[in-house]
DNA sequence: GTTCCTGCAAATCCTTTGCAAGTTC
DNA sequence: GAACTTGCAAAGGATTTGCAGGAAC
């Protein structure tokens, strides 16, 4: 990945700030950089772990606060698994799905322009306006199809 | 309707009793009523209010068990929204996914068997072993597209 | 200076669990 | 009588909120 400097993000960020006369902050520039250096789908408790390690001192309270102003300047989306929220970057990225593990819990992205289609066709038959969806596929990963069975990971 | 009176629901649950060792009970007897009776996608606070019309004493505890018992049973299926379950019935349900309109709360049902195998097939050429999905859409149902905007109903 | 931020503790919300008393088999 | 159920209260886990002190503008 080359383009995971996000200077274009960063940019973004404190425009949005300025925008909404918000400040800026050290924190908030803490949780981005590790937010924009983070594997993919992170819950709150890996970023917060990501943060910690440059400032020990930055609160869980204070990445809630802030994911919520990445998703609101279009920089972050939330997957909204089971009893978690993992989130991801979202910044120019094209529309996807996912494909959950249930075994190893690994989250794999998936896109199909003709499923899009096809719910828009759906949509447009039943009078709706969609404004988003979500499609997430569970079952077993390639790996854990071909791996002796686990001991049940509770899954959650 | 016609098939609401759930003579056979009742006969696959009195049969998962048995086999499970479980008991027999009124209140779950009054549960299953209540379910079966039940419009769609209800969530455990409808199920508790239908409940507690005909047994007042029946705890929310015993509520969220027993739809647990109704799930194993195969008879309800679990429809995970953001903050809050609801639950529908699922015995030899066709299978179908949802469509949630953000303004009105309504949910409705929907079902393609175009985009399953479009799923299938993605799933199939990543090696993967599906078990199971959830697609839901969000937008706005016909009438509350036809409808004068109303306070943007803060959809979480 | 005013307005916005932050972290802590406390509060919420939904769901689950421990337990003593009551039921079912 | 043994095993399972129930309802209450308490516990849990994730997320939000009140608030006093601290930064940013």
């Amino acid at each position: 990945m080359a383009t995971t400097t996000g200077r274009e993000e960063k940019d973004v960020f404190t425009a949005f700030l300025t925008k909404n006369h918000l400040k800026r902050s050290e924190q908030r520039e803490v949780i981005l950089d590790a937010f924009l250096r983070s594997e993919r789908h992170l819950s709150v408790d890996d970023l917060l772990h990501m943060v910690q390690k440059k400032r020990p001192d930055i609160g869980r309270t204070t990445v809630y606060r802030t994911l919520k102003l990445l998703q609101a300047a279009g920089l972050a989306s939330e997957l909204a698994l089971d009893g978690q929220s993992r989130f991801e970057r979202d910044w120019k990225r094209q529309h996807h799905d996912h494909f959950i593990c249930k075994s190893c819990g690994a989250i794999f992205e998936f896109s199909s322009p003709d499923i899009e289609r096809l719910q828009d066709e759906i949509a447009a038959g039943l009078g709706f306006v969609i404004e988003g969806h979500r499609h997430h596929i569970f079952g077993l990963c390639r790996r854990c199809v071909s791996r002796p069975a686990r001991a049940a990971a509770p899954m959650r």
